[in-house]
DNA sequence: AATGAATGAGAGTTCATTCAT
DNA sequence: AATGAATGAACTCTCATTCAT
């Protein structure tokens, strides 16, 4: 069954529980987490706001609670802790995605909950998803390859959901791949051009307006255009969110 | 006539010839022409190389036929290197996106060839146009709104089509705005997800699908799936231009 | 009996047991040696490999069954352990030259034998000699003079049995002290100049040709130029040890 | 005529005017001249006084008249550092040597005058020349070789010297680079042993005895041992030269 | 007696920018 | 208008050493 090969597909791809490569000297690993956990938030929050090659490794240790040493006990360069940052965020990312009960009946309906999911996972961690598309280009060989994996895990995800629509006649014979990176790519177009985006309606209205046009492009029986829209189902808190830049 | 909206917009917001309001202490204007066409193709290379951060002053001087103080006679900071190089580009890209043929009679068309031209200019400028992704943030606030101004033309550029398209009564009544936003971004996704891209086909493939899925989105009369693509016209030389990131 | 001078002043100036007088605050004396005995080992190859100054706490512990702070409760600091290894070494040199067997009888066999004993033992040495010639001035000075009152004692070594030969009328009446001089720097340019040596023979056809410029400048009765060598019995394996820097 | 052969080699090998190879982007090379001397003093006492590794950059350029990107404007790393003050030696020292003035007819008076005039440089530069072999080992591959190559053109000095007197039939037929290696070596003494070589008596007492014992192992016709000493000629001023460490 | 973790101080180097000519 | 030279400030990273347990 389609449907199931869906749900179990999204389970393997977007596995978040990934462990950091990062080599450290320090043995005790539950302090290693406490500490690069201070660290990432620290760093992402300043990252954020000036930047990876604005951000001076001071800078960083000014608002922790262990000095300039000890940081590098930890990790073994900068470029570290902005994979730390990328890590850490992408697994954010792949949990929250991963956490999302779609319709294994329906990959109508599947594609319309993930794509919602998503798109509020992307307004929620808007910036530092900016701050990704910005930065990975910065990362050493193998840290940025992780991260173009769990990118190309989120266009799987919605590939194989398409896939599942197609197998079951009710989505036209596209390219899935294409499709589910074009479904990806909207949902980023919340973090990469937030304020047109914010400029034209609120979050839902944007998703609505989205799944609209997708399921135009996909769908082998079109819906009456105007009509209500298919969504009905909220995930997480829909709580009007706002799209601020 | 809605033709004629589309083509005067074009033009006035496209107008590639904005002078640089940077100001210098020269005082013969060609000097500082020339000056600054020199600096901006050193240093728009260097950009791209290594990225704006990982390229010094001393880097970009070293290419050029006038040394250190005297950039500093042309320019007051280095940010100001980053915006004659985002300005430039900028310029580049609505140059090339006005001087496309669009047809007055049928905006379906317009759209069409405007988006084919677009993702083109995308293919064409598509590690520069990484550059102003990554580096936009970084620029002082005004030269920074200038770049999004320009953007802001070209999301213009097609809803104005858009907007022609549905007061001419063949596109639904869509917000023109958002979808000339999606029609816009569908492009910039050549240049920010290359590798993706190109795993699934060429540029023309990756044209014509997506002038698929928007018309898709757009068109009162939807085309028979399958059916033989819309496109024909060649804008630029198709040179089955291959995506090579 | 000059024989015996020698025999005694050997034994005396050249008693390699002497215990280091580095403090530390463990009481077991036997786990002491045995952590110095590693700590040695170690140190001296990272000196040899990297220098003094290149060579870190950090690397030498790593190679080390315990850790940084241990290693503080046998030494404390990292000078005391380039004593303990310019120590070892000089105990080692001492010994091996206190193994010698002389030729109570014949000083001039005596001087023969000895020089190229110790010619051996330096080419054995040769780089943890250049290491302290290079390294003992980092020393402070109480671990310093011991060093020097070793490479005293090997002067001493020598200047007993050529006053020795002055005075049983075989040598001329030169300056013991500095004609004893002489003698272990001859033998010390085999580790200070190791490529050069190298170059132009063998170390037994360098001992032959010292021997014999030694002698012409010693004995009261001059060798017939060109005449066989002197000597005759090999110390130690004379495996025509090759010079190698 | 070898007597001619030899004061020819003397001035090929030992040229002193070799131009420093170190890079700068100073393009004024009496600046860059002017600036290295400082530096080549400062940096020199210094690294007498705690050994180029304890001896920081900024050490260095605290007792300069410029900062430490200034620094950086004429050589490129602390290695350079140490280079410039080797370099700056070994030019002195060939200089100091190449001004010796030789006696073409007698290769004897011509081993004496020369050999006593190293003695006296190596004991006007005897600190330099301990702070060289200690750290020769820390410079970079090539500017090592210099150096090597420098040392090599000494022992050439005395080499050709002594086959000049081989040829002549006036020195027995010893290897003449090995004899050449003894005399430089003997000189060195000075600067590795001054402690010990001060504790036996003055210089000219050193460079007489020293000049004894190789006569003996070099002349055909041996001197009356204790017979007065050939020298006579002082080299530079000998004002009873104090060896001190 | 032993060790995991921590740290202040400092290392060498480079930067964007500006002066003096 | 142009440039050679200079500079203060900051960079990332490592060191020898010492706590707290």
């Amino acid at each position: 069954m389609p449907a199931k090969a869906v749900s179990r597909t999204k389970l393997q791809t977007l596995d978040p529980g990934r462990v950091s490569s990062i080599p450290t000297t320090i043995k005790n690993p539950e302090r290693v987490a406490h500490r690069r956990t201070e660290l990432i938030d620290v760093a992402t929050k300043m990252f954020l706001e000036r930047g990876f090659h604005n951000t001076s490794i001071r800078d960083i240790v000014r608002a922790c609670t262990f000095n300039v040493a000890s940081l590098y006990m930890y990790v073994s360069s900068k470029e570290d802790i902005l994979y730390l940052v990328a890590q850490d965020l992408m697994n954010n990312i792949a949990q929250k995605l991963s956490e999302t009960v779609l319709d294994p009946e329906s990959p109508e309906r599947s594609l319309e909950i993930g794509f919602a999911s998503y798109c509020q996972i992307v307004n929620r961690f808007r910036r530092p998803i900016r701050l990704l598309y910005r930065e990975v280009g910065f990362l050493p060989p193998e840290p940025r390859s992780a991260v173009v994996a769990t990118v190309s895990s989120v266009i799987s995800y919605f590939e194989t959901i398409i896939a599942g629509g197609i197998e079951a006649g009710v989505f036209r014979k596209v390219p899935a791949r294409l499709a589910g990176l074009d479904v990806m790519f909207i949902a980023h177009m919340i973090a990469l051009h937030t304020r047109e985006v914010r400029a034209i309606g609120d979050l839902d209205a944007y998703i609505n307006y989205q799944i609209g046009s997708i399921f135009a492009g996909l769908l082998v029986t079109p819906k009456k255009p105007g009509s209500a829209p298919v969504r009905q189902a909220k995930v997480f808190r829909s709580r009007k969110a706002k799209v601020v830049g």
